[in-house]
DNA sequence: GTAGATACTGAGCTAGGCTCAACATATTTC
DNA sequence: GAAATATGTTGAGCCTAGCTCAGTATCTAC
């Protein structure tokens, strides 16, 4: 069944893409490779009482190297940049955190409007967990793929990515003529 | 960072995973890939007034070979099978779709409580549209990328989620010795 | 030292999920 | 064939994770 042709739906671009299906398709798959590894994730994680916003949120803030310094830890603010959320919406995850115990809101030492946001013991002991069931899973789900293949994968999507990143702030292009 | 190994502490799969780091890279790199390409799909559909979950809903309806008659059309219960949502919910996302005249209601001719979920012609032409945006967006993330690397992405994730698939329902293991 | 910018948060909103219960219709059982 | 049970859909009401807007405290520039 790996194998399979798919019936390419009516090329609608015929000279400008050589192969706008395959693209899709790629993302398709990759999709619902994802969605899969997600929800095996979060069922992992749910009872240690972890939900996946949280999980974003501490894996985000240990990427810091100062983590746990009230000097270099992350700011609110910067944690809701990195997120892709509103600050006030970080505010609730940082609620959440700290109520759990698993970050800390400290002074910023520089800036009193400013709060960082400090992982605790237990915070550092969660992002543990969560790099191991993430590890677990995306083995599993990609456990049987060669090493060779794993590699032009990771080539690939870093080769994508880096053109997106260098593409500059993405264009959000409507296209003409649409009215909504 | 992703790649340091922690000290795993009582590592519950010894000699299965040899390099459980790299699955999980590739797995985050597809979840920022994918995270782009979705927002920008759905920017690129706004303007239509396509939200993306009427996106993932006409999509799948389109799935069905017989999607435009009241014998072979989706079920509304079969439509939230497939978008693993809850019946109640997927009468909501029909409500919307037959609000914007994309799908209509039928009574379902051999079962009188069903209702089947018919494509109009609105309603294909917005699915027409939706792969169009979908292959543009793909394109443009995935374009360099090599015919023989595509192949070989393909293959990797098509063999995934063969194995994923006929691993049956999903385990959902909860770790033992978690409370919640 | 005053004017404007910036960092966070309280109040209140929305979208998109959910459960539970009600209702109509099917199906099975006696 | 009547009764009991199962199934498909929907109304009512809730929850979560986002949002905006406005308010307060602080910082920066002039």
């Amino acid at each position: 069944m790996t194998t399979t042709p798919p019936d390419a739906p009516a090329d609608p671009s015929p000279g400008t893409a050589p192969e706008p299906a395959t693209a899709a398709e790629l993302a398709d798959a990759m999709t619902r490779a994802i969605k899969r590894i997600r929800r095996q994730t979060s069922w992992q994680l749910e009872p240690y009482g972890i939900t996946p916003g949280q999980a974003r949120a501490l894996r985000t803030l240990a990427h810091v190297p100062g983590c746990e310094s009230p000097d270099q830890a992350m700011r609110l603010s910067d944690l809701a940049d990195k997120l892709h959320i509103a600050p006030r919406s970080a505010t609730t995850v940082v609620d959440a955190l700290e109520e759990a115990g698993l970050v800390e809101r400290r002074p910023d030492p520089s800036d009193r409007r400013a709060v960082r946001i400090l992982l605790t013991e237990g915070g550092r002991a969660a992002v543990e967990r969560i790099g191991q069931v993430r590890d677990e899973v995306a083995q599993e789900y990609f456990g049987e793929v060669s090493p060779e293949d794993e590699e032009v994968l990771l080539r690939v999507l870093r080769a994508a990515e880096a053109r997106f990143l260098a593409a500059g702030p993405p264009p959000r292009t409507a296209p003409p003529g649409a009215a909504r």
